[in-house]
RNA sequence: GUGGGCGUAGCUCAGCUGGUUAGAGUGUUGGAUUGUGGAUCCAAAGGUCGUGGGUUCGAGCCCCACCUCCCACCCCA
C-alpha cells in the first residue's frame, strides 16, 4: 500500500516542529507582553457560521463537513451543487480565527469583560490549490481586542508586529490603509456599491500597472467615466502627509472618506510618537478581500523574500452584530506562522541549537549494570536534565552511532568499574572529552554545558 | 476554478535518435572493529520506471486519458 497524506497537508518532523514551536513561542510572548489572554475554539463550526463572511470566494474554499446518519434523505440531488451542499453539510472547517471568535463573543459576553483582548495559535483551513506559500491546513496566530473603538489598539498591533518580527530577525514593511478611505473612492466616482470590485482592481496596482487595472475596472462594469474619476487618486504621491493632504482635498463633503483620513492621520501619528524599527507605510493600494473589515487594514511583507503576506489583519465594526450583538467593534491581527517559517527558512535565521532529544544518553551494557543506571537516570531527571537510556545491550558501536545521530551532549558509560565505585564515565560528545565523576559532579556537568 | 511544468530505489537524480539483464550518489542493514560515534573499505537488501490504455518486432523513452506534486493566475496567512 502506497501511503500518503491529503493535498496541501504536511508531517512535521522533530526538527521542524523545534523551528516551528520557535515562532509559535515568539509570537506568543509578544502576545502576553501586550496583556492578551489565550483562548482556544472548536475545530469545526455550523457552517451557518462560516458561511457568508469571507465572500463568495470565501464560501467556495471552505470545508465542509458531511452530516452522520441518513443524511441524504428528502435531498434533491439534481439540484446545484451549492444548494445542495447546506443540506447535507451542517459543519464545516474553520476559515480563520476572526469569526469563530466574533462567535465567542457572543456566546460568551456574560463571561468576558470588555474591552477584551485574546490571542488564538490554532490550525484554520482553506481548500484552496496549494503553492508555494499556500497550505490547506495551516496555523495562524491571532490577536485581537474588542470593545473598544480607540486608534491606541491599531497602535499596539504595529508595535506587536514589529516586536514579533524584531525578534525573529525579518526585515517587514507595514502597510496600512483604511476601508473607509477605499469606501469614499468608491463613493466619490459614484458607485459605491462597487466597492469591492475597485478595491480588488486597485489592488493590483503595483503588480499589473495603471492602464491594466483600468481594464480590469473596466470589465467590473466601471464606467469610462468613472474610471476617470480615479485619476485624483491615482495621481497621489509623496509623503504619507503629503497623500493624506491630497485625499482630505479629493473628499470634501464626501464622510466616509474623511472619517478613513482623519483616522489613519491620528494612527500614524501614534507610531510616530513611538520607536518602531520595520517600515510602517500608507499604501492606499491595499484592499484585503476578507469583507468584514470596516476600518484599519493592515498587510505585512517581508523584505527579500517573495511570498504572499505572512501577517495581515484590520478593524471590523459589525461582526458581532451578526451573531446578534451589535455596535461592538474589534480590531486585531493574524501572523502566518508557516509562511513565517518558510521566510525564515529561506534567510537562514533559525537559531541552530533549536531542539535536542536529550542531554545524555546511558549506554545499556546489559542486566547487570541496569538497575544502576535506572537510578542514575532517574536522578538526571530529577535534576531536569533530559535522559535517555539505550532500551537494548546492543553493540557499542550502533549505541554511540545512535548518541551522535540524535545529537546528544553526553554519552553515559556505567559498566562494571562505575558501578561498584558509585561513578559515572561521561563523554562530551563535541568534544570527545570523557572524565569518571561522582554523580553530582556529573549532573553539575551536564548543566554547565 | 484557469494556465504551465514534473513524475525512474526511502531521498537526490542519470538513463543516448525507442534495442535485449534499469544505474549512480546518499540513506538503510550487516561486517572489517567483543567498553567508545563522526572517517575509510567490503557486502547485502531495496524498482509493477505515477496509473490505465495505445503505437511498435521491441517502450523508462513516442501518443492519448487520468492521477499526483510543483509553479503562476485567482484569492490569501
Amino acid at each position: 500500500m502506497k501511503c500518503s497524506i491529503p493535498k496541501g497537508t504536511r508531517d512535521f518532523l522533530p526538527v521542524e516542529m523545534a523551528r516551528r514551536n520557535y515562532i509559535f513561542d515568539t509570537i506568543r510572548d509578544v502576545f502576553k507582553t501586550f496583556a492578551f489572554e489565550p483562548i482556544e475554539t472548536p475545530s469545526i463550526e455550523n457552517l451557518s457560521t462560516l458561511m457568508g463572511k469571507y465572500g463568495e470566494e470565501g464560501d467556495k474554499l471552505l470545508f465542509k463537513v458531511l452530516n452522520s446518519g441518513n443524511f441524504m434523505d428528502g435531498v434533491d440531488f439534481s439540484q446545484e451543487y451549492n444548494k445542495v451542499a447546506p443540506k447535507i453539510c451542517d459543519r464545516g472547517l474553520r476559515y480563520d480565527l476572526t469569526v469563530p471568535f466574533a462567535r465567542f463573543v457572543v456566546q460568551h459576553r456574560d463571561q468576558i469583560a470588555l474591552p477584551f483582548r485574546r490571542y488564538q495559535l490554532q490550525p484554520v483551513w482553506r481548500a484552496d490549490r496549494p503553492q508555494k506559500g499556500r497550505y490547506r491546513e495551516f496555523y495562524q496566530c491571532d490577536a485581537d481586542m474588542i470593545g473598544s473603538r480607540s486608534l491606541l489598539n491599531e497602535l499596539e498591533l504595529v508595535q506587536m508586529i514589529d516586536a514579533v518580527f524584531n525578534k525573529l530577525g525579518i526585515g517587514v514593511t507595514v502597510k496600512i490603509n483604511n476601508r473607509k478611505v477605499l469606501s469614499g473612492i468608491a463613493t466619490m466616482v459614484g458607485a459605491p456599491d462597487k466597492l469591492i470590485d475597485i478595491t480588488v482592481a486597485i489592488d493590483k496596482l503595483d503588480k499589473i500597472g495603471l492602464d491594466n487595472v483600468k481594464g480590469e475596472l473596466r470589465e467590473r462594469g466601471l464606467s469610462d467615466g468613472q474610471i476617470l474619476a480615479l485619476d485624483p487618486v491615482f495621481n497621489l504621491s509623496g509623503s504619507t502627509n503629503d497623500k493624506l493632504a491630497g485625499l482630505r482635498n479629493i473628499f470634501t463633503n464626501n464622510a466616509d472618506g474623511l472619517a478613513g483620513v482623519e483616522e489613519l492621520e491620528t494612527l500614524f501619528s501614534l507610531i510616530n510618537t513611538v520607536s518602531v524599527d520595520c517600515n510602517v507605510e500608507l499604501d492606499l493600494t491595499l484592499a484585503r478581500g476578507l469583507n468584514y473589515y470596516t476600518g484599519a487594514i493592515f498587510e505585512v511583507k517581508a523584505h527579500d523574500v517573495s511570498i504572499g503576506s505572512i501577517c495581515g489583519g484590520g478593524r471590523y465594526d459589525n461582526l458581532t452584530g451578526i451573531f446578534g450583538m451589535p455596535d461592538v467593534s474589534g480590531v486585531g491581527i493574524s501572523f502566518g506562522a508557516d509562511r513565517i517559517y518558510d521566510v525564515m527558512t529561506e534567510l537562514n535565521k533559525f537559531p541552530d541549537n533549536l531542539g535536542q532529544a536529550a542531554q545524555v544518553m546511558f549506554i545499556n551494557f546489559g542486566n547487570n549494570e541496569l538497575p544502576y543506571v535506572i537510578k542514575c537516570a532517574a536522578q538526571m531527571r530529577d535534576h531536569g536534565i533530559s535522559s535517555l537510556v539505550y532500551p537494548d545491550a546492543a553493540k557499542m558501536k550502533k549505541q554511540m552511532d545512535y548518541a551522535n545521530k540524535k545529537g546528544v551532549a553526553f554519552v553515559a558509560f556505567i559498566g562494571e568499574n562505575e558501578m561498584n565505585q558509585n561513578n559515572i564515565t561521561i563523554k562530551n560528545m563535541s568534544s570527545g572529552q570523557q572524565s569518571t565523576l561522582s554523580i553530582p559532579e556529573a549532573i553539575a556537568t551536564i548543566q554547565k554545558a
